[in-house]
DNA sequence: AAGCAATAG
DNA sequence: GGTTCTATTGCTT
């Protein structure tokens, strides 16, 4: 915030020196150009949509509570305030403020706890999902944003209807009778545009949440761009105005990517504003930074930004943590992680994939080294453990990671001598999809799920998507909320229906099937390629081999890659226990007895 | 595969 | 900048 303002002075003699390394850069990656199998080179002009809600834990609990509407309105997590709305921006409440001085500034604020991240969770999927009803190549950036790629879709749109459009909403340093003759020049950003207004409508009338959009040719550019009318309103970038809103940053530190630490070493360089970056040479930078991180670092001072929207899919990681002021004695340490755990693996269950590694965490104080510093250990899941945290029957699941949370813990705290704890986390991570299920109706659905997520972006961008006007949002007469559409659409992808991470291996589900998808369903049957693939590898003995065969074939290539990667490859021994031990713990005579057990983590050694 | 640093909202 | 509660990526071993 007190960044220091650049004294271009001392840099203007050396610009005419810099100047001329500035043309040997290439302004466009020609990285696609050279490719032998693209199918689709990246065009010259994509169009790179950029969504952020406006405040939206503040708008998430004013949904759930109407009567917050019209009050100023703080999120409160621990003694700080994370966000807050609008009336209360006016009083002068700003993010991050402490919650002692947010009460000063405005006396009225009205506080709501915002540490249990479920509901805006929920929330920040269903607009993910809304904007993948839409579209398949959508990217999140935290809970409340998303970058979507519309490129096909104005590419298609453009085709069919060449019709002459204007800008919806502001274009960036252009008045809006200039955006009038611009629309023509400009003829995609003109229509992504209107593709953002109507996903906005969209986003608004089904979820009733505001947001900003930015339309532009990257995801750098879409996103710098957003943010420019505030809050609920749009603007597009104009590539003619890339310096311009280049220029208009107060600093390279507002470049995205550049972070503090990156932004220090900059600085080092003698380098502050967007314009140094700029003109500084790029050997002089690598030297800094390293070639890839120069190269791209520079580019993006430039505006330059090839970077691909890349579909997120499903989280690769699930974690709960909780922060405290002092945790000192083992008891609290392990009521703690039990109550982690304990909601962790709730998320876990509805989620339906298997963790196979598990991650503790801790934040040690230290007088001298507040600095960010955590620390962590992880162990593999043991397969049985792993199978107990989906299968909800089982109930001891929570007892045998405590147990390992206890273990990667003493890797990390000596708890025979003192310590001072300021957070916990616990943490799943590589995230198996879950078996499909057996039967032939199972197998199906699968069918579905499997082929409803997008599985790389160069088979989604083939999708043809809906007409955005076809949305039943767009319609009017329609009821919010639920769409018309098919049967299941990517939208609702739910607790029911998680959906791991399209895989990176080339998957050749058809990709039209994630919109074209209908009732009918005679032709998956004519793939058959039923001999060859269950002779040569073993089902598992809950899957129907004729069921099996009548799968397309490349969902029998997807189903059999995931069998082998869950087949009982071994034992692994990392959590080595004693037997002795493990009896013990086995049998859970109570809580009471479970703790005293753990407790021994606690004695010296 | 493990652990951490950096970045992000 | 760091607070909070997450989540991702890339470096290093």
């Amino acid at each position: 915030m007190f960044a220091m303002e650049s004294s271009e002075d001392e840099l203007e003699e050396d610009e005419t020196e810099w100047k001329q390394h500035l043309t040997d850069l290439p302004l466009t990656s020609r990285a696609s150009e050279s490719s032998l199998i693209s199918k689709s080179p990246t065009p010259a002009h994509r169009v790179i949509l950029h969504f952020d809600l406006d405040c939206f834990y503040a708008q998430v609990e004013m949904i759930r509570n109407p009567a917050l509407r019209d009050v100023p309105l703080g999120i409160q997590q621990k003694y700080i305030i994370v966000t807050c709305n609008y009336v209360a921006r006016q009083q002068g409440v700003t993010k991050l403020m402490s919650v002692t001085d947010a009460k000063q500034k405005c006396p009225q604020l009205v506080l709501v706890k915002g540490e249990d991240l479920t509901h805006y969770r929920e929330m920040s999927y269903q607009v993910t999902d809304l904007l993948l009803s839409f579209c398949p190549l959508v990217e999140r950036l935290g809970f409340d944003e998303n970058f979507v790629d519309i490129t096909k879709m104005i590419e298609n749109r453009l085709q069919r209807t060449p019709e002459e459009f204007s800008f919806q909403g502001h274009v960036y340093s252009t008045s809006s009778e200039a955006a009038k003759a611009k629309a023509s020049v400009h003829p995609e950003l003109a229509l992504g545009s209107h593709v953002a207004a109507e996903l906005r409508e969209a986003i608004r009338c089904q979820l009733g949440l505001t947001g900003c959009a930015g339309v532009a040719t990257s995801k750098l550019l879409a996103k710098l761009v957003s943010g420019t009318f505030k809050p609920n309103q749009q603007t597009t970038l104009l590539p003619e105005n890339v310096d311009d809103i280049m220029g208009s940053l107060s600093g390279h530190r507002k470049i995205p990517g550049v972070g503090h630490q990156t932004a220090k070493r900059l600085q080092a360089l003698g380098l502050v504003s967007v314009r140094d970056l700029q003109l500084f040479p790029l050997t002089e930078l690598e030297k800094e930074l390293g070639s890839p991180s120069a190269a791209r670092l520079k580019n993006l001072s430039l505006g330059v930004d090839d970077s691909p929207v890349n579909p997120t899919g499903a989280p690769q990681s699930l974690s709960d943590e909780d922060s405290f002021k002092k945790m000192s004695s083992a008891e609290e340490v392990i009521d703690k992680i039990q109550q982690l755990l304990t909601s962790l693996l709730e998320r876990m269950r509805k989620d339906g994939r298997q963790p196979q590694t598990f991650r503790l965490s801790v934040r040690k104080f230290s007088a001298s080294n507040k600095w960010y510093s955590r620390e962590s250990r992880q162990c593999p899941i043991p397969n049985h453990v792993g199978h107990k945290i989906t299968s909800a029957s089982s109930d001891d699941a929570p007892a045998q990671l405590l147990t390992m949370a206890m273990k990667l813990f003493s890797k990390m705290v000596d708890a025979a001598a003192p310590f001072h704890l300021t957070l916990i986390n616990v943490c799943f991570s590589n995230l198996q999809k879950p078996a499909p299920a057996a039967s032939a109706r199972g197998s199906i659905t699968s069918f579905f799920s499997l082929s409803a997520f997008p599985q790389n972006s160069a088979q989604s961008q083939i999708v043809s998507p809906i007409s955005v006007s076809d949305h039943p949002c767009s319609l009017g007469a329609m009821t919010p909320i639920i769409p018309e559409n098919t049967t299941k659409t990517p939208t609702s992808r739910d607790a029911a229906s998680p959906q791991a991470r399209p895989t990176q291996s080339t998957s050749s589900v058809p990709a039209e099937a994630s919109r074209t998808l209908t009732t009918s369903h005679s032709s998956t049957c004519s793939y058959g390629g039923d001999a060859d693939v269950t002779a040569t590898y073993r089902l598992p003995p809950n899957v129907d081999p004729r069921v099996f065969s009548q799968l397309p074939a490349n969902l029998q290539m997807e189903l059999m890659r995931e069998w082998e990667q869950r087949r009982p490859v071994l034992k692994i021994p990392t959590v080595s226990r004693k037997p002795g031990r493990e009896a013990k713990e086995k049998k859970g005579t109570g809580r009471r007895c479970q703790a005293n057990s753990l407790l021994d983590y606690f004695k010296p050694a």
